[in-house]
DNA sequence: GGACACATGTAACGGGTTACATGATTTC
DNA sequence: GAAATCATGTAACCCGTTACATGTGTCC
């Protein structure tokens, strides 16, 4: 299988939302909504929009405004019909990409104190999208949110990243404290302790699911 | 700032547990361990490897085997200085690429049994983390585990892993048992249960940290 | 009228992916 | 002795990143 050009799909669902988006307005929403679960650098975008022009699925509207021209895209019926298609496809899978997981991976070849700044960028990460949320939450709440329409699906997406940000802090503060007693510790003790996470984890398992 | 390189040190971190790595165990430990916060394809580490020997970071001793010669690495003292160096510096930020929430987001544009499809690849995502932690979890608690000295590490780990795994059951179930509800309710119904879980994630909002 | 954020891109490059090929070893 | 799995890579390609350049409104 060839390339599946998520990107390009998630661009097109933008536009699908409304006619008449510049490239810019593209990004901000990028950056409010799907940042923290698609996460792709900005310039990308000037290069999307152009290939679904290319491909057919949006129309470029050149407009100048005073020495600087802009461009207007807007969904075409084969965009529509693209999405649809792309859609209809099963999804792939879910990614993490945790440098701050890694680094106490490795912990062991590190200095002692490199975790906590490991914890540290874990907590960032989380109040980067808690800080989101604090904003775009109330103004669901007040019906003044961009794409209000909208509110049905983002309500589930604002769960996920509340729960995943939380998790990342819970995690942070609990394994700071773990590794908070290690000093004082004995080998054994370490050991009886990375023990005793182990299980706990394992006995809050759900059983196996007969996921085929 | 140019290219970090992570996967390189990802790599050489491994190295620096045990001498006398082929890149197929390397990438064994790949499967078992750091894909799901490090996901990487398997055939990018015989490029990593031979890029760390080129840098001096890792000896490459090349033995016959029948008629198929196989390369075996250990890591440098240059490379240990580097290994540490680099945890010496700041982890880059954690990112999430999660499909199925990207198609929930856009579910509006969907037929309406889609978003089942991505909780479905949801549901197995997570199911990939927790049978890994079936099999090595216990191995961990019976003392049999390869790199049994790094349990301590390894059960910190693990209960991210575990975490974040059971995050995205619960809220595949969640969000499920949410849209089920769609079809019997009047749009003002869907309102009003989006906005509730809005509010219920906003009142579980730790008030916003001072981190710099 | 300078500073600063907002807006619109281009250029260069490398990290990473998918797909393929083939040898060795075990299993039955 | 065929099939399946373990093991060891190569080839081609592109997606995405970082860094840079510059125009435009607005605030003081």
């Amino acid at each position: 299988m060839r390339r599946t050009a998520t990107t390009a799909n998630a661009v097109l669902g933008l536009l699908a939302l409304r006619p008449r988006w510049t490239s810019y307005e593209i990004t901000k929403q990028l950056r409010r909504n799907m940042r923290f679960f698609w996460p792709r650098a900005e310039s990308r975008i000037y290069e999307e929009t152009k290939q679904l022009v290319a491909k057919g699925y949006a129309r470029a509207d050149r407009e100048p405004q005073g020495r600087r021209p802009r461009t207007v895209y807007s969904i075409t019926p084969a965009g529509r019909r693209a999405l649809r298609a792309w859609l209809a496809t099963p999804p792939r899978s879910t990614a993490l990409e945790c440098e701050p997981l890694l680094r106490v991976f490795l912990a062991d070849h590190s200095s002692p104190d490199q975790p906590r700044v490991a914890f540290e960028q874990a907590r960032t990460d989380a109040e980067a999208i808690l800080s989101v949320g604090r904003v775009v939450g109330p103004e669901y709440l007040a019906g003044t949110a961009p794409f209000q329409d909208q509110v049905h699906v983002r309500a589930l997406v604002f769960d996920f990243l509340s729960h995943h940000a939380r998790m990342l802090l819970e995690w942070a503060d609990r394994t700071e404290t773990a590794i908070d007693r290690w000093p004082a510790q004995t080998a054994e003790g370490t050991i009886a302790q990375a023990r005793a996470t182990i299980e706990r984890n394992l006995s809050e398992y759900p059983s196996a699911s007969a996921t085929s």
